[in-house]
DNA sequence: ACATTAATTGTACGATTGTGCAGTAAAAAT
DNA sequence: ATTTTTACTGCACAATCGTACAATTAATGT
């Protein structure tokens, strides 16, 4: 009788990109509500599916977990880092431009902060956590190092390994308190001030000239 | 019969006590755990008293939380910050001891990161939350201050109130992001290389001679 | 010695959690 | 058109959560 054609019930997704909507509902959920929020109910509520589904594409919770994890961390470093390499810019070009990136939303930004959190807070009891954490930090550490390094050759002074690494602590930890404050207080803290600041403490420590 | 005195089934205890105690109790599960694991059974038991024991000595669980995480920031600015007002020293000892208390342990040390991200992922999802986390951000930068303002002056620098807090900030997230590094990755960055680096970088920043 | 007080225990309850599994249906293969 | 595949749904289950409340019992006052 009906000669109109019935809407489906459901879509069959690729598993890949369905996988990656519940990692992103997942962040959505952690951002909006806390980590205690994020049950497999609200996940698959917020990704419009049933809940059941999550654990056809993930074998447990704690796996898409690790996933969601995983996503934030790189999500995070790339938004930070992805000028570090482009060598068509001038050095200090290319260490403001991070510096901005990193300051600003969403990298900057109280759900990312939330999000960071709450997955740190789980890392020294979970063996998984504690290698996805390694991995970002080294990978982050390592796209940042040379910059440093070459800031300090440009300066033509001491690059030893050892005092590069020092630096790049440094520098590393400036960004990082950074990030903390203007993530938290982002009213007291606008962008501009928090990079602003930022630049000069970092340029002081390499020893670049503050450029007008 | 038997003239042997029967031991008592449980101590009555002073209120406060028993607060402190099961306050104490649920950090230590905290840091031992997460938060995730933070429940009345086993926080109780941690405590060594029944869980039915929580609710007579806290309104809801929520309430004990509160307690808790006021009573580790506390803690943490206490440990930190106890020698910034000891008038007896020179103001370089002052800062030094300050930097040396915070980047060492307990107060940089895994298991406080742990508590205090915990804590930190609630925030912005409860007010009582915000206003502990706000009371005791303003307490800390309030005794910083004093100590910021004194090395400017010392100098003879410009010290603007605006000058004052931007400097105040700066060291501020330098200190907040070492701790952060030393607290997550103690075996890279122990606590003498730590406070090296943090009197190196807080004394540039003020302007202040890094004395031999 | 006895009554009073309130700190403490023990048990039960409803709600919510992650998981297991049988059934359904959309899309691809035949 | 029919079969096959598997993404997807729906429901049930045991475990665990915070809470409620009546029964104990250590400590205090009389």
């Amino acid at each position: 009788m009906n000669a109109a054609p019935k809407e489906p019930k459901f879509r069959r997704e690729n598993p890949e990109q369905r996988r990656e909507q519940l990692i992103e509902a997942t962040l959505r959920v952690i951002a909006r509500k806390g980590v205690s929020a994020a049950t497999v109910r609200e996940i698959s509520a917020e990704a419009g599916v049933a809940f059941s589904l999550i654990r056809h594409h993930f074998r447990t919770k704690e796996d898409l977990m690790y996933a969601a994890y995983a996503h934030h961390m790189q999500n995070m470093a790339h938004l930070s880092l992805s000028s570090a390499g482009d060598i068509s810019r001038p050095l200090p070009d290319r260490l403001r431009q991070c510096i901005r990136d990193t300051l600003s939303a969403p990298v900057t930004n109280g759900e990312s902060l939330q999000i960071w959190a709450g997955f740190i807070q789980m890392v020294p009891h979970d063996d998984r956590m504690k290698q996805i954490h390694s991995d970002t930090y080294l990978g982050f550490r390592n796209t940042l190092e040379p910059l440093i390094r070459e800031a300090l050759v440009s300066q033509g002074g001491p690059a030893t390994p050892a005092e590069v690494e020092a630096k790049a602590i440094a520098c590393n930890a400036v960004l990082d308190g950074l990030w903390l404050e203007g993530s938290m207080l982002p009213d007291v803290l606008p962008p501009d001030r928090l990079t602003a600041l930022a630049e000069e403490t970092v340029f002081s420590i390499l020893g670049l000239p503050t450029s007008v």
